[in-house]
Parts: C-alpha cells; structure tokens; sequence
RNA sequence: GCUGCGGUAGCUCAGGGGUAGAGCACAUCCUUGGUAAGGAUGGGGUCGGAGGUUCGAUUCCUCUCCGCAGCACCA
C-alpha cells in the first residue's frame, strides 16, 4: 500500500480553478452535486484528467474535473452513442430473437449491426423509433459494471448472443470488460455513457437498413445494419434533413437525366452515352486542362486501348489486378484493355535513347481506361467501368521530383480554382500491405515524397496503407458547394515501373540511369469529375461551362428573321447559342430556358428588331437590360471566356 | 460480388388474378401573346426478360437482367 491509497481526502479541480475536497473514492456525479442543482441536471458526463468516463466512475486520486453537458463539444458524441445503445435496448424488446454486435458512432449519426434472420422492413424502423422514445421517456437509469472475462462469456452465450460473447473473447487481455444495463438492456461497451435514457435528446431519426459483413470482412456472415441519426437539437435535426435533401436534389443522375447530358443503359453498363449537351461540357474541361498542360510544359500522346498481355504482366498489373481487366483474344494473342495509361506512356519514353537533357519529360494523355469494377460498385457517371483520367507522367531525375511536386501542386490548384473549386486538403497515403518493391525503396520513395509535399507548402493528413502498389501518393480530396469533400487528384512516385519496364536515359556521366517516375491527375476520371461539377452547381453551370450559353427567344414570329441574325452573330462570336423562335408566349418561354438552367436568355421583339438592341436576361434574376446588339455580343464573348 | 428493396407511357408515379390510369412531356390545330405554364384534340404501354401455377398472370411463385441503398472493392 502506498500514501495514496490511504489519502481520505481529494482534491478536485474544477475548470474555473476552484478545487474542491472530497472523501475518496468519490464520483463525478457527487462533485456535480456540489456544484448546484442546475448542472446535476444537465450533467451527461465528466472528463477526468481529460478522460471522458461515466458520471458514476469512481475517482479514487487527485484529478481536474470537467462537467459534460449538452453544450460540450463532446456531447454529440456521448449522444449518438446512446442512440445506438437505446436503439439496440429497443430490438431487444420488440424482436427477442435478434442478436446484437456492435452500435457506432459514425459522422452524423449511428449505426447498429443485428444478427436476425429475418430482414427489418421500413415498418420495422418506425416501430424502433417509437419504442426508442417510449425508453427514453422511461428515463431508465443506466449503471455501469466491471465483469470477469469469464462471466461476461457465460453470461453472453446464456442468453444467445454470440456475437457478443465473440467480442469478449477478443478483447485484449488486460482491457476491463465493461457491462452496461439500462432497463432489462445489458450489454458489453466501452462506454462512457449517459447517467439515464432519459438523458437523450430526442432529435434523432432512423434512416435507413442495409446489410453489412460482420466484422467488415466479406467472407464473414452478414448482418443487418440499421442506421440513425442523432443531434442535439431539433433544429440541428431538421437542418440535416434538409441537407441530405439538398444532395438529392443535386444529385447528378437526376440532373443529368433532366437537363439531357447523358443517360446509362443495360447493353453497356458501366459505360456513359454522352448526349450533345453533356459532351459539350465534357469537352470543355478536356479542352480547359488541355491549356493548362500546354503552358505547363507538358507533351500530349495517345496509347493503345487494346494491348498484349505481356505488357501487363511486365508491368505488374496482370499479377495485381488482373480480375479487374477487360480481356479479350486475337489470332491467338491474349490481350487486355488498358485500366491505366502508365505502362503504355513507359513504351512512349522508351522509343529512342533520352538524355538528361530531355527530363523532365511531360507527358499528359486524355486516355481511356477500363476497369472491370463489381457491379454493386457502378454509381451514375462516378463511379464506371469505362472512363477517361487527365494523366500524366513525369519522367525525371531524382534531384528533380522536388521541383516537379513543387510545380504540380500549384497547377492543381490553379484548375481547382478555375472549376469553382476554392478549397482542398491533401492525404499522404503510404504504402499498402499488397506492393512490388522492396522496403528500401518505399522508405526512400515516402520520405522523397512527404520531402516534396512539405516543400509545396500544403498541410497533410496521413492514411496509413492507402498508397498504390507501386509507390506512395499523395491525394487531393477537393470540397463542393454543400461541403462534401471528393478524392480528384493524385501524385503518385514510382521507382518499381522504370525498373520493371526498362525505362533509362543517359545522364551527364555517359551511363544509363532509371528516371524516377511520378504518375499525377487533377480532375481524375473526367467522368466523374463531370459529375462532381454537376452536383456543386446543382446544373447551374457557370457561363464558360453552360453546354447552352444563350437562348434567343422571339417574343412574336414577326421578330424571327432578327432573332436568326442575333443567334448567328452570337454564334459567330464563339458562343453556343439556341434559337427558340417557337409560336409560344414569351413567358413559357423564360420558364422553360430557366428551368432548363440556361445562364442568358435574349428575348427580340418588335422593339429590339426596330432598334438593332437585344433584351438580355440572367438566370435567375428577375429584371432584363436592353443594350445594343454590337455590344451585346463584345460583352458576352468576353464573359464566356474560360479561366485565364 | 454480398444483403435488402425495387422495375407499370419519354419523366414522376397510382393501380392490381378478368388483357391498364394520372400529371408533365410529345404531335396536330387554334392562338402572335413583352419576361416562370394560352386553349382544344390526339398518339403513345409485350406492366424489365424467361419459365411456372391458373380457365385466365401486369398482379402469385421460381430463375434472370437491370436499378437503388448499404457493405466489400476502388492500381
């Protein structure tokens, strides 16, 4: 026994500084007791020493203690996770037979994984929501227990749950097996938890049921997830709801389909049909990147799509990946559709001896890759089998990655900008468990690749094992217009495919040395790119991107001889027009151009015939300025301009 | 790929063992109207596909394809 142990009196700290004295062992809830009534109430939980733990939780030596209540950061957590616990409390006492695993909190809400043979339906869900209220309106109290190992796996397979009792086992063999009851609910947790049921805002709302694998694992059973969301207010709530509204409406499917760019069907799945107005944009962002690459300094080739099976197996892909290839056969040729650009862009470099005095080499390809991903995988336009990538690989020597990584960095950001992209956060993934090449050269590889990170000046997080097989990346996740984040860009350093391939140049000593290789895309998959944009406008695209820029629509048939000449010279101009010269009123017409997204609407009547002037109107404003044709078309012409 | 749910007109959706319905869209005609829907008439469906049960299947059952959500995957 040491003087600790034998202290009677604690002292606890408070955050304002004031320390109160306490007979040991005390808890948390008998300080708040102490502290007044008003906060007894609120009290959900205490961070001693800057632990979150349970009201409850004896305190047995000195510590500073924080009070947790609504208003703490960590409430919506404490929260979430006793959603999950009543939501489990609640299957338990409408369906006896299910078996519950784990409950937990994930961003906006949570989730509970059951085991039960028979699927929950959409009436399942509202029956659950309503007997989670029931149990928080009985405000159960909710205590907590230390077990054996033993009796907790006892006790577990006593009463059927197996799942549990399987978590049990498994714990490490020094973690407390913690057990929580609330009502005739117990269950295994780490907690902490609140100090009631009734404690638990009743801002949350179960939204949807799926299956998920025990565990994570595909070879394992699958259970059934119910997932939920949960806030501290209503209005928090509420402003959630709204939000995933919001993604719906934006949802690029949806506008796709509305606004005629492109459409899927079952003969090709997993491939786009693009429409003329889809491609229209499409084609701008090719031809905007295609710019930006030429002022960098870049080269554009074009590769094979269909290439002999030996070169995928040189380069590593058809030990790697070959479940996801395409392949087909030729005159006895085994051959497979390229799912990246990057051995082909090798062959490139290959043709001819290169001196050091070619590197870096730049070379970009808008190439066409196929990739055979699991049909569950396939989503709209952003997730397919057939795509495009922005790709290219820099060919250089080693004392000029810096440099190139350094350079790269501020072309992405400057295209990011020009799409409407002002913020992105960049991801140091490195390497993964399945790779080619030796522990040596990733050391060499990562330490090259956070050096050049570093130098570009941009925060990372890291994500430990996400690197490609051949080297580590770095990846660019951008943010739209509702604050989702998206995975674009990537820089990616590689020391394996020069070798593999035979890549050399000859450097200023006269002998062959291996370039180093830095496989880099901005947009991604232009496909999916498309579709990002279509969500963060919502199909409200700015002008230079518009697949229509400006309708031209007559007021009466009498003016469409000068609404032809308008639509002409606006064409002429450069910019893509639609004459709408139908025999239908004028405000039909707004409407259908508005809601058809199209950022100019000219209208012509007798007025502006007589006077050679157009009236011009913006999306989504209500009044229309009159001004001369001429200056019209100079004024327009010079908004439609992309990005300089 | 796995689990669950779904597939009815171009779109959104209703219906339901007795050979199908709405709104919008589309076509024709009338209307020429100054900034978010003028009117009339009309055409349109192997009820995703294949089998089965039944006197009879779009409806019930089985298989299959595709879609959706989640999981797993994403060089």
């Amino acid at each position: 026994m040491n003087d600790a142990d034998q202290r009677t009196a604690l002292a606890i700290t408070l955050p304002d500084g004031r320390v109160l004295t306490l007979d040991a062992p005390t808890t948390a809830a008998d300080v708040v007791k102490l502290i007044g009534p008003g906060l007894a109430k609120a009290a959900l939980a205490a961070k001693v020493d800057g632990r979150l733990v349970d009201l409850g939780l004896p305190i047995e030596r000195d510590a500073r203690i924080e009070i947790v209540t609504l208003k703490s950061p960590d409430a919506l957590e404490l929260v979430r996770h006793d959603a999950a616990h009543v939501l489990a409390e609640a299957a338990k006492e409408l369906y006896p037979d299910v078996q519950v695993t784990i409950g937990p909190v994930i961003e906006d809400g949570f989730y509970y994984d059951f085991a039960r043979d028979k699927p929950f339906t959409p009436e399942d869900l509202a029956a659950l929501e309503a007997r989670m209220r029931e149990i928080v309106a009985r405000d159960e109290p909710v205590t907590r227990d230390v077990w054996p190992r033993d009796k907790a796996i006892a006790f577990f397979e006593s009463i059927g749950e197996g799942y549990k009792a399987e978590i049990v086992r498994d714990l490490p063999g020094d973690e407390e097996i913690r057990i929580y009851s609330q009502g005739k609910f117990i269950d295994l947790c780490r907690g902490p938890h609140l100090p009631s049921t009734g404690k638990l805002p009743t801002a949350f709302k179960l939204t949807k049921v799926a299956g998920a694998y025990w565990r994570g694992d595909s070879r394992n059973p699958m259970l059934q997830r119910i997932y939920g969301t949960a806030w501290l207010t209503q209005a928090d709530l509420d402003a959630y709801l709204h939000r995933i509204e919001e993604a719906e409406r934006r949802d690029h499917r949806r506008i796709g389909r509305e606004m005629d760019l492109f459409h899927i069907q079952e003969e090709a799945v997993g491939a786009i049909f693009w429409h003329p107005k889809g491609w229209t944009l499409y084609r701008q962002l090719v031809e905007h990147v295609r710019r930006r690459l030429d002022t960098d300094g870049y080269v554009e080739v074009n590769t094979p799509m269909l290439v002999d099976r030996s070169l995928w197996e040189a380069s590593g892909h058809w030990e790697k990946f070959r479940e996801q290839m395409f392949t087909t056969q030729a005159e006895e040729r085994a051959l497979a559709l390229k799912p990246m650009n990057c051995p082909c862009h090798v062959q490139v470099f290959r043709q001819g001896l290169k001196s050091y005095r070619d590197l870096p080499t730049r070379m970009a390809e808008f190439g066409s890759c196929h990739r055979n991903e699991p049909s569950g995988a396939l989503h709209g336009i952003m997730r397919v089998r057939a795509f495009t990538q922005d790709d290219a690989h820099i060919f250089c020597t080693p004392d000029q990655v810096t440099a190139e990584a350094v350079k790269f960095c501020r072309l992405l950001a400057q295209i990011y900008r020009d799409f409407g992209f002002e913020e992105f956060s960049v991801r140091f993934a490195d390497r993964p468990a399945v790779r080619a090449g030796e522990d040596a050269v990733w050391d060499k590889a990562e330490a090259w690749l956070k050096a050049a990170i570093e130098a570009a000046g941009h925060p990372y997080q890291l994500s430990p094992g996400e690197g490609a097989f051949y080297g580590p990346k770095l990846e660019f996740h951008l943010k739209d217009a509702i604050g989702r984040t998206w995975q674009c860009g990537t820089l990616q350093l590689d020391f394996v495919l020069p070798e593999r391939l035979d890549a050399t140049y000859v450097a200023e000593d006269g002998k062959e040395h291996r370039p180093v290789m830095l496989h880099r895309a901005i947009l991604g998959s232009l496909e999916r790119f498309v579709g990002i944009l279509i969500e963060h406008y919502a199909g409200r695209f700015p002008l230079w991107l518009a697949p229509t820029q400006v309708a031209v629509a007559t007021i009466t048939n009498d003016s469409d001889a000068y609404a032809a000449e308008v639509a002409a010279t606006l064409k002429a101009a450069g910019l893509r027009v639609e004459l709408d010269a139908r025999a239908d009123k004028i405000g039909y017409k707004v409407r259908e151009h508005t809601l058809a997204k199209v950022p100019l609407l000219i209208a012509v009547g007798k007025r502006e015939s007589e006077t050679q002037t157009v009236s011009l109107r913006r999306w989504g404003t209500d009044g229309q300025e009159s001004l001369a044709l001429a200056e019209a078309v100079a004024r327009l012409r010079d908004e439609a301009r992309p990005p300089a």
